[in-house]
DNA sequence: TCGTGGGTATACTGATCGGTGAACTAGACC
DNA sequence: GGTCTAGTTCACCGATCAGTATACCCACGA
């Protein structure tokens, strides 16, 4: 369902200055022109491939909720059965090396009120994803209730993502709780 | 220290219709034309009794603080010593029902890259705060280890708050797990 | 009674916003 | 050679942005 285009070279980096100036200055505050600028495209280019801000904007959510399940899928294919429950929380120290300023989606919503927005939609989205993943991890790996545990595991993670701008090592922290919780949950 | 003017009738209500709409739409994407028309007031007036629009940012990021601050220490003295610990994690109950749209701080930093901006450093203190707090309700409470134990309540209480849009009772979850680690905490 | 300070009303500035029109250019494929 | 496509150049649109200017109004206190 994504395969309706390759995306031509220019587009591919208006994509990517998009995603470097959205992501780290705001969506709103950050203009066309200047996206256009950064990519080294005229404006016309910008417009002929992506039709409007807001569809650019959606296309910037897509390719790093994409991006972000690719790691985490192969963190879960790099661990075994039991350290998969934590994978997502690993692939957060990979994640946040070069990504700083928090959750690309939880900014996004921060700046995107109107739910019926499509990249709306999709920062949401992401989060039930992830919630999902937690629990079919949990109980792939036998631990008694799976429900409860994702849901701890899906606050874990996403403190240790939000609060990563702070000078404290919370990722860590978080890890190691998380642990604790899978190992008292697979001993019953 | 922040006692020098009373401010007038005028300039609250300025800081309220401010309040609601950077909170509910976003900072950037409100302009103070659409402040000055929900305040039921001049633009003129705004800029007598806050000078631009950037300082009216400052003094919205400032007013919830000092409104969460609180709200906490009220909860913390309403509760016994040993619960005290949980007190601002039980402050979300009420907090999250007028404020459904996450971490007004963390939304703000993701419009405000710029780490010298005064609301910057405010929202980032604001967890610095929250951080030490929990270490001293953790201490006098006697917890073991009352570092790590911070740490830890620290990431559930800000992933609770910024799950909270997701239809998950995420906080109940949180505040469950945070009462079994204080409860491991203090038996050693 | 007379200022004076807080507020209103309205018009304005220059810059920037998202988005468009039209003509031109270079390369690829037939 | 001819056509088609992606991209460029550049001028332009109306709307909105933050912020200012000027003049007026009115309640309150000396």
């Amino acid at each position: 369902m994504s395969e309706t285009k390759p995306m031509s070279a220019a587009g591919q980096r208006i994509l990517v200055a998009a995603g470097d100036l959205f992501y780290g200055r705001g969506i709103t505050a950050v203009g066309v022109d200047l996206i256009a600028e950064h990519s080294g495209v005229t404006k016309r280019t910008l417009y002929n491939q992506f039709g409007s801000k807001d569809q650019l904007v959606v296309a910037y959510i897509e390719e790093r909720e994409q991006r972000w399940r690719l790691l985490v899928r192969e963190t879960i294919a790099a661990a075994s059965p039991m350290d998969a429950v934590l994978a997502p929380l690993e692939a957060l120290r990979t994640w946040n090396q070069s990504n700083p300023r928090g959750c690309a989606f939880i900014n996004a919503l921060a700046e995107l009120p109107d739910p019926a927005h499509p990249a709306h939609l999709i920062a949401t989205q992401q989060k039930q994803w992830l919630l999902t993943l937690f629990t079919d991890l949990a109980t792939a790996a036998g631990c008694s209730a799976p429900d409860t545990l994702a849901t701890q595991l899906l606050v874990l993670h996403e403190g240790a993502l939000v609060t990563q701008q702070l000078p404290l090592d919370t990722l860590s922290a978080s890890i190691e709780l998380a642990h604790e919780l899978v190992r008292a949950s697979i001993l019953h």
